[in-house]
Parts: structure tokens; sequence; C-alpha cells
DNA sequence: TGTACATCAGTGAACGCGCGTTCACTGATGTAC
DNA sequence: TGTACATCAGTGAACGCGCGTTCACTGATGTAC
């Protein structure tokens, strides 16, 4: 019992059917409790086992619903570009001030509150980066995050995009801050030095 | 024969002596066949019985010279600061304009060509980040590149530094940078591009 | 100059582990008539 | 309304794999006397 928590609270999810035998909402069980072991072990620790025994499923029950391993992490990874695009279009949210600032904060936020996920997001040899889902949540983050740094709406791209100084700059800077925060080289950043480092976004036009 | 062409070459490697029983230069050679791993392999798909492997020795040989896997890592990614560091100060040879840019180029140009070892650098879960040869090489190649970001000399720094906000700018801003072109997030990037972006590097004493 | 012994470096067989994957199967539900 | 059958979802035992690690060992060298 004490080891299959997470079939027994299964019980009401969705209003899916659910019986001893069928698990009834599997490939979103497969979905949470794969994060969560994304977000213990890391992306090189995760493993479609440690998933299926969590899930209180045979080691084999996942084929129903993703493939392997990769295919549930590119998911994942999918979702969290979703995410992170929410994330950047909260962040404009009754503000006409510093757009780009607010993305790039909000960009910072995203990437430390959620460290493996947005580990993973990039790695893309773990990934299936052909998944039509995967690249589209990829385009559509980027897009938001375009949009800010040139100071006017963009048409999101469709295939590989035209590279912009600036825009690349802006996105650069952000990026290298979380990762370098991440991985320990900024110690305990502060949100003074992360204002610090802002101020040297790219202006928008400029 | 095939399978023994690393330890037949050994025969006349730094002049130490060698026979059929002893390899006489395993240390050496664990260090430039673990590279090769971890460029082919990448960090991910490491292990030391592939190294002992290809060095054509038992698969406990390597506890002689490093007790496991991290240890090595530990010691590539250790020399990996110290051609960064030398990249870095090359960068400045016979150079008197800008110093920053040159370092920055100097930089993304080192991480570009050293996609695995540079990635492994950063990987603080794989290695052993109290390792008094890792902290030393990590500190040097952070204190080449402080130098030309602030435009003036600097103590290498003993603990844990004060961050500038124009240094880790210009800092997250090269290793964003690389980052995002390693994992192929800027397609084959140009290098217009690279010069378009290095434009945004913080003036030293802005 | 020769011999005994300690030390160092590498062997190779064996072990247990967690992993992904296969396979024939079972249990429950939906649908046709 | 009841029955037959197809379909879907999950079982659980088994397999082979590469890995790290252990262990008693062997082969060569260096040193003391």
């Amino acid at each position: 019992m004490a080891d299959n928590l997470n079939s027994v609270n299964i019980e009401s999810v969705g209003g899916r059917k659910r019986d001893a035998y069928h698990h009834g909402a599997l490939r979103d069980a497969l979905l949470r409790i794969g994060e969560a072991v994304l977000i213990e072990r890391g992306p090189t620790g995760f493993s479609m086992r440690e998933v299926t025994r969590r899930a209180g499923v045979s080691p084999a029950a996942h084929l129903h619903h993703f493939k392997d391993g990769r295919a549930l992490l590119t998911a994942l990874a999918a979702r969290g570009f979703e995410r992170l695009t929410e994330a950047l279009a909260a962040a404009l949210e009754g503000r006409d001030g510093d757009e780009l600032e607010a993305q790039g904060r909000a960009y910072v936020d995203f990437a430390l509150k959620n460290g493996p996920l947005f580990t993973l997001m990039w790695q893309r040899e773990m990934l299936d980066v052909q998944d039509p889902g995967y690249l589209r949540a990829g385009r559509a983050a980027f897009n938001a995050f375009e949009r800010a740094a040139l100071g006017r709406d963009v048409p999101v791209a469709t295939g590989p995009r035209e590279p912009d100084g600036p825009v690349v700059a802006a996105w650069a800077l952000v990026h290298g801050f979380a990762r370098l925060a991440l991985d320990g080289a900024l110690g305990d950043p502060t949100d003074d030095l992360l204002s610090g480092v802002l101020l040297h976004l790219p202006k928008p036009g400029a």
C-alpha cells in the first residue's frame, strides 16, 4: 500500500473511470511523476523504470502512452516551453514601461525556479527534436521574447530563423545569467546582481 | 592486436619504461582517451569501462590512477579551464584595442571548438567540485576574463567572489551565446552574428 | 655482484545492479446484433 | 435486454546489456644488505 500511493490517489482524477487493474489516467500520471523524477534525479538520472515504479504500474505499462523515456522527456520539455511562454506573457500584463527588462526577469525567474526542466529543454541529444509539439512550443517561446526585444510584434517563425544581433544579445544575456546561476558560478545571486545585469540589455531599436 | 593500438602506440611515450604487462603511461593515456570518449559520447554517455577498454587494459586498471569516472572527469574539466585560461591570454597577445571583445571572441571560440568539454566543465553534479585543482583552474579562468571586463588587473579570488554587474553581464553574454549555439538554438551561427552580439558587451568603466 | 624482499601496476574472473525491452497473458469496457 | 466479440490498457516474468566494483592474483622494478 505505502508504495502505491499514486495509483490510490488517482481514484478521482479528471473524473475518468478506473479500477484495480487499469490505472485510468496513466498518461497524465506519467507526465506528472516524470517531472518529479526529473526534478529529483536530473535529466541524467531519469529512468522510465523509476517513473513506472512510482506510478505503481508495471515496467511496460508506459508503452501505450510513451514509446520510451525520450518521448516522455520530449513531452515534458515541450510543456516547459509552453510554461515559459506563459511566464513571459504574464510578465507583460498591466505594464507599459520597460518590457524587455520584465521579460528578462521573467526568463531568469523561470529558469531558476525550474532548474532541471529548464536544463532538459536545451538537452537536444536527450530529446526528439523533430517532435512537432516540441518545435512549436520552442518557437512560441522565442517569439514571445523576440517581440519584447524588438519592441514590436513579429510573426512566429515557421522555419529556421534569421538571427538578429540585438535580439540574440538579449537572449544570450539572460540565458547565460540563468545558466551560470544554475551551475553555481554566481553563488546565490542576489536580486541586485540580476538588476545590474539587466541594465545591459540592448535597448529596442538601438 | 587491432584492438590494442593504444597500448602499442605508447611504446615511446614520455620516455617511460613499459612492458607487455605494465602500460607504463596509463595515467596520461586515461586522460587522453577519456577526452576522446567524452567528445564521442558526451558527458552523459561517458563510462570508465569504455575508457579502459580503449586503453587496452583491464576494467580495474584505472584504480591506481583515478578512483572512478568522476575523478577522471574532474581532471579533464580542470584541464579544460586551464586551456580556456590560455586561450583568453593568447587572445590578448600583441593587442591594445578592444581587449574585452577579443576575450569574448576567444571564450566563444573555445566553447564551440570544445563543446563536450565546455559542457562538462559546468556540470557540477558530475564532478568533484571540491577538488583543489578544479577550483584553482576555474578561478584562474574567471580572473583572466574579469581582468579584461574591468579593464585593469585584479587579484585572483581565493574565496567566494563579490559579483559585479558589468563583469557578470559580459560573462553571461558570451556564456549564453556559446550555450545557445552549442544547443542548436542559433542554427549555424555566423561570424557576423557573433560580432553583432559582442557589440553589446558592457564597456569597461561604464 | 648477487640475492631477498617490498612495492607498485595491472589482470581477469566474478558479482550484483538497474536499465530497456519482449512476450504471452489478463482484465475491463464498448459495440454490433 | 442479452450475448458475442473486438479493442484497449496494464501485467509480470524473463532476457540481455553495460556498468561499477571486488578480489586474490601476477609480473616487473627498486632497494637493502
